[in-house]
RNA sequence: UGGGGGAUCGUCUAAUGGUAGGACAGCGGACUCUGACUCCGCCAGUCUAGGUUCGAAUCCUAGUCCCCCAGCCA
């Protein structure tokens, strides 16, 4: 496991939902409470999903209860089997269980079926032949009233009949569809007479080409927590509106319980965007590699970028659980995320914008191992060897002409420490025709190996590198906010607010040898840049790696000003 | 303008009639073999107007602003 940090404390925390559930386990309505994760798998799982999974998976967790994982498969025009692979194993990689196996809204068509037919029976909904412009017409507005479909008053029989044969293929797909007849002048559109079963000839992911009528989400919703005992239905707001329409049903069918709605404030993030249609489409027209390009708000994305799943927990946790819709910062998860890789992470030196390195006084032939911590927030932490010889690659902004005073890195006549190493002054460089550094000269002091000098001698700053003659060559690709603006789509199109910066890619970048070791999407730290793990892309010859999130830098802020 | 929700530092939140507190961000400092981490300090908020009360973020009244709903999507 990965997950190194774990910040769970003793109390559960509080909110008004964990209040809810308390409360009903105190007063013995339950005593045992049942909540559902219920994805539908037409896309892969973000960020904020993760919220809803953390919601009802840990407060099932909390309580003693049981989550169940249930995908509301009830529209095949859209959902496929990879979907349903991916979910899991992005739940099951969030630390989350679900038992012996998931539970799927396609597994009730045959009671959903018998009880649209006990509606029909109690003269509670009926075939309508209307189309579905029709349909939106008759429907009114938010402010008018809607009218009665000249179908509404058709016989039990008939209804039946003509439901029975929807079934069974006789008509077109939209030809007709299945209404509960409730109040078109409700002020709540859903119940002004909500559609219940649509005809779809589609396969579907599981039941193949069982069914060509296919039950809609307020028809298979409230009726599958039912069949599994759900206790608390945990949803977002949007679905508030939909809450007479659940409870409509379970009012007026044989369900087995009488699971209760409740709705919380869905997550949402600056600087990306966190809707399955715009994900889907920033995939589908190619402005980002895949679901689970590490750019992406996905689980599969954060997980490819090296952000331990702990973390997620951690930021999602930190969040809280409110009713007020509010956009969080991404830098409070990245915030979440450096702390946890700070205590996990190991550290290694890299040089991204490599620049020569070479130590006048310091034998060519000569070649040292000198020991390095691997990780000093731990204090149990062991160190490794690192390879050091007369030429290195540093970094290129570790070096400046007349640099101000408060440059603590390389400049003439400065003396630095190499990480680990010994300290050296530079003497000089020397630029190629353009003027750009191509090699930076110095002295070393040989007194001061491992990283200190016996006189007590100070110095101001401590720089890494990596021997030129040792270094592994490897791809590191540096990411930035998907989006250039917080809210994508608020002054104009979304997709113009991408970040056309927001992939960075160093073909040339040195590595010190033990990080072609480094697991796939484990992050170790860069001395001084940042967290870092191997891509899946990363091959022995060909290292790749992700820059997961940068370490802070008070001096690029301090540069700036 | 029908129905359903929501408003507390820049951001996310706590306070359930009794000192408006925390975290992130920002700013300043200390420390440092990572300009990281850590530590210290500072900045900053109850949507508005009335009312009830010894006392109101909380209760009442009237406003204001924001979000969601007119799919045979979920």
């Amino acid at each position: 496991m990965t997950d190194t940090t774990n910040t769970t404390t003793d109390e559960t925390p509080h909110d008004f939902i964990r209040d809810r559930v308390r409360a009903d386990l105190e007063s013995g309505l339950h005593d045992h409470i049942v909540t559902r994760f219920p994805p539908e798998p037409n896309g892969f799982l973000h960020i904020g999903h993760a919220k809803s999974i953390c919601l009802n998976f840990g407060i099932a967790n909390e309580f003693s209860g049981t989550c169940n994982l249930r995908f509301d498969d009830t529209n095949p025009a859209k959902e496929d089997e990879a979907y349903i692979r991916a979910i899991q194993d992005d739940v099951r990689w969030l630390g989350f269980d679900w038992g012996d196996k998931p539970f799927y809204a396609s597994d009730y068509f045959e009671t959903l079926y018998a009880w649209a037919c006990h509606l029909i029976g109690e003269g509670l909904a009926y075939v309508d032949d209307l189309s579905a412009e029709q349909i939106r017409e008759y429907r009114g507005t938010l402010t008018e009233p809607g009218t009665h479909s000249p179908h509404r008053e058709r016989s039990v029989e008939e209804n039946l009949d003509l439901f029975a044969r929807m079934r069974v293929g006789e008509f077109e797909d939209g030809a007709r569809v299945l209404r509960a007849k409730i109040d078109m002048a409700s002020g709540n559109i859903n119940l002004r007479d909500p559609v219940l079963y649509r005809i779809i000839r589609h396969p579907h992911p599981r039941t193949g080409d069982a069914w060509c009528i296919y039950p809609n989400y307020d028809f298979a919703h409230g009726q599958s927590d039912a069949i599994e005992g759900v206790t608390h239905s945990l949803c977002t707001l949007e679905f508030e509106d939909h809450r007479p329409l659940y409870n409509w049903f379970l009012e007026n069918l044989p369900v087995p319980a009488q699971p209760r709605q409740y709705e919380f404030g869905r997550l949402n993030l600056g600087h990306t965007v966190l809707s399955k249609r715009r994900l889907l489409q920033l995939v589908s027209e190619n402005h980002v590699a895949g679901w689970d390009d590490p750019r992406m708000p996905t689980v599969s994305g954060l997980r490819r970028r090296g952000v331990p799943a702990a973390a997620i927990r951690d930021f999602i946790s930190r969040l809280g659980v409110t009713k007020a819709d509010g956009l969080v910062e991404m830098s409070y998860l990245e915030n979440t995320i450096r702390e946890h890789l700070n205590q996990s992470a190991e550290r290694r030196m890299a040089v991204l914008d490599p620049v020569k390195l070479v130590i006048e006084n310091y034998p060519a032939d000569q070649t040292e191992e000198l020991e390095a911590v691997n990780n000093p927030a731990d204090e149990n932490s062991d160190t490794r060897m690192v390879s050091f010889s007369r030429e290195l690659w540093v970094e290129r902004d570790d070096y400046m002409d007349d640099a101000p005073k408060k440059f603590r890195r390389l400049t003439i006549d400065q003396e630095v420490r190499l990480r680990f190493a010994y300290f050296v002054t530079c003497t000089g460089v020397t630029k190629d025709d353009a003027g750009n550094v191509t090699e930076i000269r110095c002295t070393y002091d040989p007194e001061s190996r491992g990283g200190d000098s016996p006189d007590g001698r100070k110095v101001r700053g401590t720089i890494h590198w990596v021997s030129a003659a040792h270094a592994k060559t490897a791809e590191v690709r540096l990411y930035d906010h998907l989006f250039a603006e917080e809210e994508p789509g608020k002054e104009r199109d979304w997709l113009e607010d991408l970040n056309p910066d927001s992939l960075d890619v160093r073909s040339t970048c040195y590595l010190e040898p033990a990080l072609q070791e480094a697991e796939t999407g484990i992050a170790v730290q860069f001395e001084r840049l940042g967290y870092f793990c191997t891509d899946p892309d990363s091959r022995p010859d060909g290292l790749v790696f992700n820059r997961t999130v940068g370490l802070r830098d008070s001096w690029a802020k301090a540069k700036d000003k």
